[in-house]
DNA sequence: TCTCCCGCGAAAATTTCCTTCACGTCATGG
DNA sequence: CCATGACGTGAAGGAAATTTTCGCGGGAGA
C-alpha cells in the first residue's frame, strides 16, 4: 500500500549546488566528502550506485544514504534522479561558467564582472532554495502581526534596518534592534500574534538568538532568516528561511553574497506581505513617496 | 544464452519522444501503452517504480523493462534517469516569462522568481553601465585618503553605512552621516586628499548635496554614487558612479533596485580599494573575522 | 481441430537500496 | 588522569527495487 507523504521539503532540481554549499558546514566529513563529489560530477554520479559512490568517495553506503537525506531526498535513488536532471540541464544550458576567484591583480574591469556575476548567481541559488512555504507562512504571519519585531548586529544589522524601514513604509508597527540589549528587553514585550524575526548568516550569533528565544517563549511567532538551516538560531524559530552560501575568499567575504541573498529574502517578505495588506499599503506607499517629494531639489538649488 | 549488447546506439537524451514515434510500429501492444505514458508525461513515470509504471500501463514489469530495453537502455532504470533529465530540461525551458510585473495575486513562489529574476537583470544592467575609468580613479582616492565621508539618507543610508561597514573593516577611517546636519558640519573637516562620497538614487536629495558640496569646496575628492547621472548632485562630484535604474511598479518601489544596484557599486569600490591596499586590508579582515569568532555559540555543528 | 509461435505476466532470482547496530574516536567532566 | 558520554562511521542483515526466467493462453496458418 501506497501512502502520501505530505512533505514539508519537495527536493531541489537545479539548486543542488546550493544546496551543498549550504549544508557542508553542518555535515561530517565524509558526508562532506559524498556531498562534493555530488556537486563536483553530477552526470558522473547519477551513473553510480549507491555501492559505486560509496566507494568512489571512500565511505561506506550508509553515508552516501545519510547524506542525500541531509539534502532533502528520501533517499539515494531521488537524490540521483534529481542528479541526473542536473546534468542534464547543465548539459543543454551554456556551461556554468566557472567564476574564477577574485585575484589582488584583477583590473578593475574584471572585479566588475565577476562581482556581477557572484551576485547574480547568490540570488539564483537563494530563489532556488527559498522554501516557498514557509515563506508564505512567514508572511502571512507578519501580515496579520501587531508589531514586528527584527533583530540584526553588523552586516546583517543593515539587512534588518532594511526591512524594518519597508515595512514602516507600508504602515505596518515594526522595530529593528542592533543593540542586543534593549532587543531583550523589548522581546519581553512580545506576545501571540506577534513577530519576531531573526537574521543572522552563521545561525549562532548569540546577540540575535537570545531575543529571539525570548520572544519565542512569550509566545511570538518566530521567523529566522540563515544560511544554516541547522544552527543554532532555527531551535527557537516557528519558520526558517534559508538564505544560500556562496564561496568566499580573501577579498570577498562571506558578508558580500550573505547580505544579496538576505536582502532578496527580505525583498520577496515585504511584497508578500504587501499583497496581502493591499488595501492599506498601497496607499501607504504612494502617501511615502509624496512626502519626499519635497526633499529634492529640482535644480541643484539650496537647502536650508 | 545472455549476450553481451554492443550498443550501436548510446542512450538518447532528449530525442525521446522522436524514438517512441519511430519505434512504435514494432512494438506489441502492451509496449505502446508504456511507452505513451512515457512520452506523454516524462517526469511523472520518472516518479514511479517499475511496478508503479506496470500499474499505471495496465501492464507487467516485465513489459516495462522490454520497452526500456527497445528504447536503447539497459533496462528501466537507465530509461528512469533518463526521463527525470528530460523533466528537467523541459521545466527549465520555460523559465524566461517571468519578465512580467509583480501583481497583487501573484504566488508567492512567482514573486521570487520575478524578484529575483528583476535583481539579477539590475545586476548585469549596472555592471554594463559602470564606467570602470571612474571607478578606478575613485578607488585610486579612497585607498589614499587619509579619511573617507559617505552621505546616504533613506534606503541609500543603509548603502552608506554598509559600505562604511565595509572600509573600516580594512583598517580604512571612515564614516557614515545619515544626519545632514551632522553630515555639513563634518564636511568643514575635509581638505585635500580626504574623500566624500554621496549616495543617491535621485541625483536631487538635498540632505546629500549639501555635504558634498560643502566637502567639494573644502577640496576634497568628491565622488557621486547615483542613478542620474545629469542630476544636481553630480555638479559637485570629481567622479561619477552611475547605478541602473529599473523600471519600478506599485509593489515594487524603485528602492528596491536602486539599493541592488547601488551595493555593486559599493563592493566594486571596496573590492577594489582592498586590491589597493592589500598589504593591510588582508590581515585586518582576518583580524576581524577572528574577533568575531567569539560572539558565535560554539555549539553550532560547525567546523573549520 | 491441431500446432506452432509469440505476446504477456506471475513469480523467482538478483541487484540495489535502506536500516539497525556495534565499534572507534574525540571531547568533556570529574 | 581516567571515566563517561556523544557522535561519526561502516558492516551486516533486511527490505525494496529491478531483472530474469518460465509457462500460460490466444491467434494464425495448415
Amino acid at each position: 500500500m501506497k501512502e502520501i507523504f505530505a512533505g514539508e521539503a519537495p527536493p531541489a532540481p537545479a539548486a543542488l549546488a546550493a544546496k551543498v554549499r549550504t549544508l557542508a558546514p553542518s555535515m561530517t566529513r565524509s558526508m562532506q566528502r559524498v556531498a562534493e563529489a555530488v556537486a563536483g560530477d553530477p552526470a558522473g554520479c547519477a551513473a553510480l550506485t549507491v555501492t559505486g559512490l560509496a566507494e568512489l568517495t571512500g565511505t561506506s553506503e550508509a553515508t552516501v544514504v545519510r547524506t542525500a537525506r541531509l539534502l532533502g531526498y528520501p533517499g539515494y535513488r531521488d537524490l540521483r534522479l534529481a542528479l541526473a536532471g542536473l546534468a542534464a540541464q547543465q548539459q543543454s544550458g551554456r556551461a556554468p561558467a566557472v567564476t574564477a576567484d577574485i585575484a589582488v591583480d584583477d583590473p578593475i574591469a574584471d572585479v566588475v564582472a565577476k562581482l556581477a556575476y557572484d551576485e547574480q548567481q547568490t540570488l539564483a541559488d537563494t530563489a532556488a532554495g527559498l522554501d516557498t512555504v514557509q515563506l508564505g507562512a512567514a508572511v502571512a504571519a507578519i501580515a496579520a502581526a501587531r508589531r514586528i519585531d527584527i533583530y540584526g548586529v553588523g552586516a546583517s544589522g543593515l539587512v534588518a534596518q532594511d526591512l524594518f524601514q519597508k515595512l514602516m513604509r507600508i504602515g505596518l508597527i515594526a522595530h529593528a534592534h542592533s543593540d542586543p540589549h534593549l532587543a531583550v528587553t523589548n522581546a519581553v514585550q512580545l506576545r501571540a500574534k506577534d513577530v519576531a524575526i531573526a537574521i543572522t548568516h552563521s545561525g549562532s550569533t548569540g546577540d540575535v538568538i537570545e531575543p529571539l528565544r525570548v520572544a519565542f517563549e512569550h509566545g511570538a511567532t518566530t521567523v529566522a532568516i540563515t544560511g544554516r538551516p541547522g544552527g543554532p538560531v532555527t531551535q527557537y524559530a516557528d519558520h526558517i528561511l534559508t538564505t544560500s552560501t556562496a564561496r568566499e575568499s580573501e577579498l570577498r567575504p562571506a558578508a558580500m553574497s550573505s547580505r544579496t541573498s538576505q536582502l532578496l529574502v527580505v525583498d520577496c517578505l515585504f511584497v508578500g506581505v504587501a499583497q496581502r495588506t493591499y488595501e492599506t499599503a498601497a496607499p501607504a506607499l504612494s502617501a511615502s513617496y509624496e512626502a519626499l517629494a519635497h526633499r529634492h531639489t529640482p535644480r541643484g538649488g539650496g537647502h536650508r
